[in-house]
DNA sequence: CTGTTAGCGCTTTCAT
DNA sequence: ATGAAAGCGCTAACAG
């Protein structure tokens, strides 16, 4: 009853010895099996409802059929499940399945989830993290690696990105295109150019914004933030001080959803309308972000793309060095044209 | 060089049989074998860093240390993740690991999914869904089965459940300690006593409040709702309307933390303020609601002890039946002593 | 065209 | 107190 349905049931039942149908059903071409003995193994096989051992042919064969995605963080936040998801995909296409690890973003930790899976055999390894900075492993694994969502920091390692720099770049220029001549940038970290404190994706996008708004000829404001994170409370605090500090501006880029949320408090506070009086673009396309009233335009991170991408490259081979995945801005209610 | 050392290599270097070796690594009592022997042969292991592989024994013991976490969403949901994380957690600690897959709801792809990972040698399933509403799977896998946020139709299976009916009571009482005499329950399905629409949880909920309330001697309204989904277009609508055709309360239930974000906009729009004119109170404790001010009363949903809980339940064995997990009241800014 | 044989790395019974 | 041998289910040389 319970076990399972093996090769030599199914070569009984053909007639055949267990070889010949490991041929047959792995579709083995080139040795001679006449197509009287191919169609009785099938048969055979579909009424048996034969299943391979995936494990017995791993044994052999050295895969799994498998992958590890060791994330540091899957829960208490948005941004994994759309990574996880768009792995699954892909895996799914190419027959793997996939385990799912969670470091908590403790080093010894990953350490662990990586040799839980090397000793299961995994094909091949994402490393995932939601907070941009990746932990590399102490020693290289002897299967692919790929860095998801981290840059990897000597160009050794494949690594999966979005594309922040064109993804500043179409924020400011929708901006630009609709006739802001001057905008306050939310969330600009004090070390911005700490490459301890302040992720490369991070870096880029706040760049390309003020490299774009600068060649066109906007006048852009970094507003500085010195908070842990960009949370609303950052975003309330940055947009509630420029409105008091500066001169006014007829829009604001907040640097992620969060920002420009607590933004939409302060303006609301403040007597002003979005997009009436201000207009705001902002990044991520975060859950929440359907929350908010008015819609928000905001520039979304790619994150099941890159997911996606992550175990492709990871299953199908690739060369060491960064991939990018294109940003996609998603104009909604909170932009119109200004002075 | 890659392949991995094993346990030959042990016993060479320890000068003893594979067997041995075997023996003594598994802590196996009762085999008379030297302290010398253990201790040579620990040591070895430790110089070469030798790690079983786990697909070996697995093919010999029939236990592969690992489970299958089957979902029918992933992403696109902020409940998935703390559920995953709760799984992992209880995983880990009992040294197995966790493939993760995803369904979409769609009934041949968690039949393909159960077969890839039983081809895979999973110790034991998970079930869960995000929707509330579990499908059965058509033939009883070979190994213990626990659904996740799903109640088993004939009790036949392991579930793992909210404790809706405690839950609901937790919100009633907390209005009542209050002194809320009249309430609103926004929300409430059209249906709600037809099992093929309302799922066992929320009919609970429902149920649940409106006992204690009427038990209290409060006067309570369900509001009704016929939208698909609870999201916040629902509580706008729900609260509006409620705020126009009802006798005014101080208080209401929203179902979820989406209706309540809904209602919030409602009562802005209409002048009233929260708490001062009316308190709210509602379920789930979303992560949207560190988004909202003022912050949201709310009986969080406690997905992540459900998660760990089935997989305690399906790796340290149980009976089936229903295990119901403690819902919490998290009290917050928005109720306060009413009329 | 088909079958025999060996072996992946491990556990386990049975001898010694 | 230790080892030989068989076998889990599969694949892959190599014979015939």
């Amino acid at each position: 009853m319970s076990s399972r349905v093996t090769l030599s049931d199914v070569a009984d039942r053909a007639g055949l010895s267990i070889t010949a149908v490991s041929l047959i059903l792995n579709g083995k071409t080139g040795t001679g099996l006449s197509d009287d003995a191919r169609q009785r193994v099938f048969d055979a096989a579909l009424e048996l409802d034969y299943r391979p051992n995936l494990m017995a042919r791993g044994l052999r064969t050295e895969k799994s059929a498998t992958l590890g995605f060791v994330s540091d963080r899957v829960a208490s936040t948005r941004y994994a499940g759309p990574m996880i998801r768009g792995a699954l995909r892909a895996a799914r296409e190419r027959s793997h399945t996939m385990f799912v690890t969670e470091t908590e973003g403790d080093p010894a930790e990953q350490n662990h989830a990586i040799e839980a899976l090397l000793d299961r055999g995994v094909d091949a390894l994402v490393l995932a993290t939601v907070t941009g900075r990746i932990q590399l492993p102490e020693q290289r694994p002897g299967v692919p690696v790929v860095l998801l969502n981290g840059a990897s920091p000597d160009g050794s390692h494949i690594s999966v990105l979005p594309d922040e720099t064109a993804g500043g770049r179409q924020a400011a220029e929708h901006l630009i295109g609709l006739g802001h001549r001057r905008v306050h940038l939310l969330g600009v970290p004090v070390h911005l150019d700490d490459p301890e404190r302040v992720i490369t994706q991070v870096h880029r996008r706040i760049h390309s914004l003020l490299n774009t708004f600068r060649d066109a000829g906007v006048d852009v404001v970094p507003v500085s933030y010195e908070r842990e994170h960009w949370d609303a409370d950052a975003g309330f605090d940055t947009a509630s001080r420029a409105l008091r500090d500066a001169a006014p501006v007829s829009a604001v880029v907040a640097l992620n959803d969060a920002i420009a949320a607590g933004a939409y408090e302060a303006f609301r506070s403040a007597g002003l309308r979005v997009p009436e009086d201000v207009s705001v673009v902002s990044f991520d396309d975060d859950e929440i972000v359907s929350f908010l009233r008015p819609r928000l335009s905001t520039v979304a991170l790619p994150f099941e793309a890159m997911g996606r991408r992550s175990v492709e490259l990871a299953l199908d081979g690739a060369a060491s060095g960064e991939y990018l995945e294109a940003m996609h801005l998603r104009v909604r209610a909170s932009t119109r044209p200004g002075a």
